[in-house]
DNA sequence: TGACAAAGATACAGACCTGTCTCTATCGTT
DNA sequence: AACGATAGAGACAGGTCTGTATCTTTGTCA
């Protein structure tokens, strides 16, 4: 008969969620080893285990962050079929509700970037992928959208949302809620010429 | 007679040029104290009789951060005096060849508030103070360059400034090297009406 | 030359951090 | 009921970090 009080999910997966949490809210670097076993309840060799080191933990923390990214594209694309230009005006108004929430703290592999420095970190390697991968698909779909220079647009909107993940760390974009979508759709617009095909 | 080998400049400066060099380029919590005084070749003891802690010299590197920002703009403005429009997309043109220099190494507020995540830490209040002052400047010229909504492009420039600036980290921006400035560009001239009294 | 201030050198305390080791308890399967 | 895998508990080694204390050296000015 399994405990009645709690289901108890693997050491492995109650490391990671608790990891994820923390070095998200409070930072890599901040965070020790020690907080990371008191605070998921588990013994540290269980950690050692399952994770080679913490920057191994590190890294499995980025790789989830990017899965759920990709699944948060996945489901964008699947709102806005056959309509590229729908689709990105739409990828910034959700970064803009996203940015707004409480616990938004940035960007995880900018963060992870800015505090994990040396060039050769395999946590870097990993953000730094994730952002061509990201740059790839804005590249894809400017092009998709009848952009002039496909190359330029996602540059631009990249650009700005790097801008609108870092802004939640000093700025305080008050009264503008939707500046991050209006500024992205006067960049696409103003890429796309003036041929309005589809202006929602 | 001075040693005729170097003038020495006094030691509160030799150990503040080091910090910020270093802070800057490795990151504030992975440079040490005993790494600051090494490497401007002083006692540890003329460090803490110049600076009370740790945490008080990064912020001494940081106002001097912002001293330096301050006579950039200045610069700026003296430059196209009497034309915020075009003061404002010349900025953006220089934030440009700025995040292109080799050592550049994203905004140093940000930077910092991204590492020390504590809400108290007297480092984040700068940093927040020093996005509320470029804020203010933006919104400022923004109205007088006649913007629409001087508050929503001041935001708009805003997000994409924070964008150049976090791009250094892990985006890179290969052909696209006036991105950031064709990207402000058509955002102030969206802003501005399409009564394009001063196009360069 | 003598006095005083600034700063170098160095040892050290106390905390924290990563990673290892050993021993014990629990649980599912057969 | 016995076995083997999984994981909890806790001590500990070795390093690093901030900050303090003490002693010595250097330079300046009178």
């Amino acid at each position: 008969m399994k405990q009645a009080t709690e289901p108890r999910k693997p050491a492995r997966d109650r490391i990671l969620d608790t990891a994820a949490e923390l070095f998200y809210r409070d930072g890599i670097r901040a965070v020790g080893i020690d907080t990371v076993i008191a605070r998921s309840g588990v013994a540290k060799m269980s950690l050692y285990r399952n994770f080679a080191s913490k920057d191994d933990l590190v890294c499995a923390y980025l790789e989830r962050s990017a899965q759920g990214y990709a699944r948060w594209w996945q489901r964008m694309a699947e709102r806005h079929p056959d309509n590229p230009k729908a689709l990105l005006k739409g990828v910034f108004v959700s970064i803009g509700h996203w940015i707004a929430h409480p616990d938004f703290r940035g960007c995880p592999f900018t963060n992870a970037a800015t505090e994990l420095r040396d060039p050769d970190s395999p946590a870097r390697a990993l953000a730094v992928a994730q952002k061509r991968a990201v740059r790839e698909r804005l590249r894809a779909l400017a092009a998709a959208a009848g952009a002039d220079n496909p190359d330029q647009l996602a540059t631009h909107l990249q650009v700005l949302m790097e801008g609108a993940y870092a802004a939640a760390h000093t700025l305080v974009i008050d009264g503008n809620a939707d500046a991050v979508a209006t500024a992205a759709a006067a960049l696409i617009d103003a890429a796309c010429g003036q041929n309005a095909l589809e202006a929602k």
